[in-house]
DNA sequence: CGATCTTTCCAAAACGTTTCGAGTCGAATA
DNA sequence: TATTCGACTCGAAACGTTTTGGAAAGATCG
């Protein structure tokens, strides 16, 4: 490996000097400095991450931790946060140390070990639940955080997408194009964001004058398969609805295949509108005719994520703001206007 | 955070001591050992990994570098993998830290900047290709690697399944119950594991006299959609085959779905077999009849990857010897026999 | 000329660990 | 009694970095 040392000796100056040359300190000649980059370009030298992470106490490692077993429907979703969040963070320069936790072993207690064997500079949760105990083990042990989506008591930094727009925008959307029986194939329903696009929804609807009706919003793993069975359920009633929300771009798979399977001709016999995470391979473009919705790529939330998590770490920052990431609204084909 | 010193100064001891005490060696007596392992446990120390990396050189962190563009098939094995592989090693006591690189980012160059910049025992890698470049700078630096599947020159480290055997096994045991239109469908062409699996295939055909036919195998993405459209088209042709055998447990989705919708029931019109890769939620059983075929769970690849690199790494192992993992078959009721 | 300021440099300490070499002390041996 | 031995202990160095607290030397000022 390739030390300070190696480079002091190379240009013939001391390690302070080699050191502060590289830091960009300014009691450093011109020339000196030119030299000493020259010199450590020229033997590839890297300052040793270990070393430098005992004495500054900042590592440059950001952790994730995830539990064992995960269901089919998340792995998508998962998979997606995984590598989205590696990539950013990678590209800030900083490492992604990813921790699958075995069946047995406490995810609290993870975090935990990993905060006391030092090295980890700040973490990335993500799925909070109601009084989550990573939250609380986190906030006592004083570690940087930042959490994915937020729990309802909104205290401690996350970063997290509009979720009431989402659910409002689109039901503005279908509501102005005359729309009033309109279904809403939601997620989860003990989710947070999930509750959020609800409550978006009820609002679009009530600010046109129309009235909530619970039994229009359906809630469910957001998979391919239950957009199609649902739809094909609703589309079979004698009251079916004229359009449809899709919460994500795979439950809006699932309703174009069954639309297309009974026949119903997207838009002209039933509008859809649904919310684009940005995932790869599932754009609304792909769709045809091209989908319309709401957009607030995921992307952009870990980018926000790992940048947050780097300020705090740097800046020693004690909790910064939330940060909320708005949505764009594309309406496209998929949308037909309806005589009231 | 709490360090040998303060569990020196609880007990009134060196840190030598206390080092050597938790460190197992014998020439610390009993008595002071049990004081320092009580007072370590009590105040809650944790060994600092920067400082021991810095000491010992060795940090206990193994990396993974994965391109950043992947193709929506890949993404159920990528996804697979980067679960598999983070659990076994967190479960060694190692940490994983994935590099997702950018877009413009060169793979080669990554792993060079985290080898140079230290910290990283060693790495694994997946999908080589022929004349890999990751491969070669890998073994100009010397740091410990493994692969994961072989590359045709097998002159490093990897771990792998009998390929071969897979297609040999289920070939022999269609053959043995009276078939021969077997179709495999397998996996994408260029990849080594595919032409081994041919060969197994070729061979167990030729084994029982039976003549090996190249447009009976058939090559493409291992996914489900796949397998249902070349299944259906399969099923069309007069000489149609009286057998399947699926590359993977996504592959024999698309083969169920297809004979289903077409009114073959399996075993008595079609038998079909097929290679698990022990996949959560694709498991051979989950299927209706429950799916014959060989299996080996990459699950066990993984351990053997971690275990071989943690071997490595500690013992200084120049190159550990290959490892073949085996195949295990497993005949369901997914097989029917015929009359010759 | 002496004092002060600037510029440029460096020795040394510190981060927390492992480990070498050596030291102490009582018991066993010569 | 003097020597060796064994069991136990510890100081100090080292890993590679950052950073503090100066020092040296020349320029500037009174």
């Amino acid at each position: 490996m390739v030390t300070l040392k190696d480079v002091s000796r190379d240009v013939g100056v001391s390690i302070t000097q080699v050191s502060r040359a590289l830091a960009g300190y300014p009691d450093v000649n011109a020339e000196t400095r030119e030299r000493i980059v020259e010199a450590a370009q020229r033997l590839g030298y890297r300052p040793n991450a270990l070393a430098r992470g005992l004495k500054t106490g900042r590592s440059g490692i950001i952790a994730m931790v995830v539990p064992g077993g995960w269901a089919a429907e998340e792995s998508t979703i998962l998979f997606e946060i995984v590598m989205g969040l590696s990539a950013e963070i990678s590209g800030l320069g900083l490492r992604f140390v990813l921790h699958v936790a075995g069946p047995e072993e406490d995810v609290v207690g993870v975090h935990e070990d990993l905060v006391r064997s030092g090295g980890i500079d700040g973490f990335v949760m993500i799925q909070p639940v109601r009084n989550d105990r990573r939250i609380a083990k986190l906030s006592k042990l004083k570690v940087p955080f930042v959490v994915h989506g937020q729990d309802p008591r909104k205290s401690h930094p996350y970063v997290d997408i509009d979720n009431f727009e989402v659910g409002r925008r689109m039901t503005e959307h279908l509501v102005s194009a005359g729309h009033s029986r309109i279904l809403f194939l939601n997620g989860p329903k003990d989710a947070e964001f999930v509750k959020a696009r609800t409550e978006g929804y009820r609002t679009g609807l009530e600010a046109a004058g129309l009235s909530f009706d619970a039994s229009m919003v359906e809630y469910g793993p957001m998979i391919e398969a239950r957009g199609e069975a649902v739809t094909r359920k609703a589309l079979r009633r004698p009251d079916r609805p004229t359009a449809i929300i899709a919460g994500n771009m795979m439950i809006a798979r699932g309703i174009y295949r069954a639309a297309g399977a009974m026949g119903f001709a997207i838009p002209a016999d039933l509008s859809v509108l649904g919310h684009d995470d940005g995932i790869q391979n599932f754009a609304p473009d792909s769709f045809s005719p091209a989908l319309g919705g709401t957009s607030a790529p995921l992307r952009n939330a870990w980018r926000a994520l790992a940048e947050s998590l780097k300020a705090q770490v740097e800046k020693g920052l004690e909790a910064n703001s939330p940060e909320i990431l708005e949505v764009e609204f594309e309406p496209n084909k998929s949308v037909s206007k309806i005589q009231a």
